[in-house]
DNA sequence: TTACTGTGCTGCTGGAATCG
DNA sequence: CGATTCCAGCAGCACAGTAA
């Protein structure tokens, strides 16, 4: 969630203990139209925001950076699950989409005998950690068991699948690199 | 093509009203 | 009573329409 150019404003003049009136006389403007710009009722010129901005000692660059910076923490609630799901497997987005993510980190919930989809060989790595339950990764013409604080990493050169071999709900943090959600 | 005119939009002002 | 909001209005600009 980026915050408005009213509310960021009006947080920086908050911080520097500014008035409108104060931030008006400073930078040649009305406090009527601080006030606006504050509550993103009218937008400033770019010479009118240069202005205010000068007064809090940041540049223009740093204020809009400062507005699209992603998110650091990603909650429960931003979970988003895939089309991939079904009634036996669940594969949840732990990061929402960004074009300058370089990894996927993925939660795969998978029900006792339930299979992954085959990927194909492609290029990147993927990496796994088992939460709980085990399960049994295969990776080209070779099979592994893991359980229950295993991890697993390999090229993804080869194809590969995870069938959950255990008798109860299995959870896996799989990340994949590049992005292929 | 150029010049003129009307219109609408936007950034901003200034002072009165309201709020806490 | 200081801080903030409301609001009518002004100036400048872009743009479309029209006439020459």
């Amino acid at each position: 969630m980026s915050l408005g150019i009213g509310e960021k404003l009006k947080r920086l003049r908050l911080a520097n203990n500014l008035t409108q009136e104060e931030l008006a006389n400073r930078t040649g403007l009305t406090k009527g139209y601080i006030s606006q710009l504050e509550r993103d009722l009218t937008s400033p010129s770019l010479a009118t925001l240069k202005d205010i901005l000068d007064v809090f000692g940041e540049s223009l660059a740093d204020f809009f950076q400062e507005q699209t910076r992603e998110p650091v923490v990603y909650r429960r609630s931003d979970r988003i699950q895939t089309s991939d799901s079904r009634e036996d497997l669940r594969v949840e987005l732990l990061v929402q989409a960004s074009q300058r993510r370089d990894m996927e980190p993925v939660l795969l919930t998978l029900q006792p005998g339930a299979e992954t989809w085959e990927d194909r060989p492609h290029q990147g790595q993927e990496f796994g950690f088992v939460l709980k339950g085990a399960a049994t990764i295969q990776v080209g013409s070779r099979a592994y068991r893991v359980s229950r604080g295993d991890c697993f990493y390999f090229t993804a050169d080869r194809r590969h699948k995870l069938r959950n071999t255990s008798d109860r709900e299995t959870q896996i943090l799989w990340v994949v690199t590049p992005p292929t959600f």
